[in-house]
DNA sequence: GTCAACCGGTGATGGAGATCACACAACGCT
DNA sequence: AGCGTTGTGTGATCTCCATCACCGGTTGAC
């Protein structure tokens, strides 16, 4: 949204912002060590499989995280928002990363190498303490991904839970019914783990039940209790 | 706290992660602050969705780790078997229960309270590393999880990739292609998101195509290749 | 302009597996 | 013995969705 060159002091406020649980002390040494790139869309940060090289924190755009199966379909895990460290498992655990990232729009991204951040975690147990309370984030987020997936086969029901999902972070939006579609259906099929063609029959549908309307790259979802009444069935 | 972390990080994960695998001090300090107590087949350590009262060490015997879905579905994520801790990502983060965890035998598990846990890992750096690695090791299987669950959309590659783990698993066995199969067909269903029928209909065709052979309740696998060249497909 | 690439809509078809409905074996219980 | 419980084997049916195929719209490059 600011499409401000970044200076320094504007930069000390994202940092603010970033790691906001962090004391400023810590975020302040953080913002020296990590290096700030900015990546255009497509950018891989790092791939499934690869060893650890560092973490990435996302400053400003959105990265894809995802995992892929031996026959090339993809499963996107979330969409990581500014603010988020991404790979801080692989690093802290010395495992290969267990996803792969990759920038959805332009995006920049602090990267800090792992022995830097080892090293800051040895210096200050606050920030240890934020990158354990990371880690379990992400594992508590796996966790309802699988239990959404698996645990409803209608693909209807994957659908709604994604869309209720969207208006979740969206409570604190000016109009909360309003969602910014980003996505392909293509990709919406990826997150819920069904084919293109799906997706495009589920939203006629919805459409033609008045669950949503559509006008552009704006969805408006009036009815969020019949969205939800599709889950339970 | 954090000082003894990053220089041990390495060579803990060379180490094999288990209770007793912690420096002599800090195991003889959980032995003294946790209470061991035996439970017998089926009962609920925590449930999914309570707040964290603490952290579980199975000591003896098997705890089966599962989510179920608002339909009453379950999927069993695995079975935990003895050092493994229970909950500790839910302990440090605050936030309830990822999962169900129940006795699958009569089993020992010690207890250890969430405030003593914190206060212990302000203690022991490597307590608190012991932990992380436990997160970090939890977050890693449950993305391979997701992954074989959701990128293999044949339950026949579903059960063979089961198939192939247990194998993994057994190594370091005497005889390494006999598997003890402590599960019910409901149970193995409940592991790759099948039906009971669907397992027992895909347990006859193997046994058929001569990839296992069945007796009493030892599993013999004689071909783990052909098993494999299953996955693939 | 034209052409290519991507996205979205929709029909037709087929197949994998859920589900229902049984039957049967093993086991513990009274 | 009979009886309930639990685990298993298997047929019949039915539903959902993946897949193939094709078409139209939009964007963007040259």
């Amino acid at each position: 949204m600011a499409t401000h060159i970044i200076n320094n002091i504007q930069k000390a406020a994202l940092a603010d912002k970033t790691f906001c649980d962090l004391p400023p002390v810590v975020a302040h040494t953080l913002e020296q060590e990590a290096i700030t790139t900015t990546y255009p869309t497509g950018a891989v940060l790092f791939a499934e499989g690869q060893a650890p090289r560092g973490v990435f924190i996302v400053r400003r755009g959105r990265v894809k995280l995802s995992i892929c199966g031996s026959d090339g379909r993809t499963l996107i895990l979330r969409m990581v928002e500014p603010g988020c460290p991404l790979g801080v498992a692989a690093v802290v655990s010395g495992r290969s990363y267990e996803a792969t990232a990759e920038t959805q729009e332009p995006s920049e991204i602090s990267f800090l190498r792992q022995c830097d951040l080892l090293r800051l975690m040895r210096l200050h147990g606050e920030l240890a303490l934020w990158v354990t309370q990371h880690i379990s984030a992400d594992y508590a987020s796996t966790c309802r991904e699988i239990r959404d997936l698996i645990l409803s086969d209608s693909a209807t029901e994957k659908l709604a839970r994604l869309m209720v999902g969207w208006l979740d972070q969206n409570i604190a939006a000016k109009n909360p019914s309003q969602v910014k579609l980003a996505l392909t259906h293509e990709e919406i099929g990826q997150m819920i783990g069904t084919s293109r063609e799906t997706v495009s029959r589920l939203f006629a549908g919805f459409k033609k039940q008045r669950l949503i309307q559509q006008s552009g790259s704006t969805l408006v979802i009036p009815n969020r209790v019949a969205l939800e009444s599709l889950i339970t069935a």
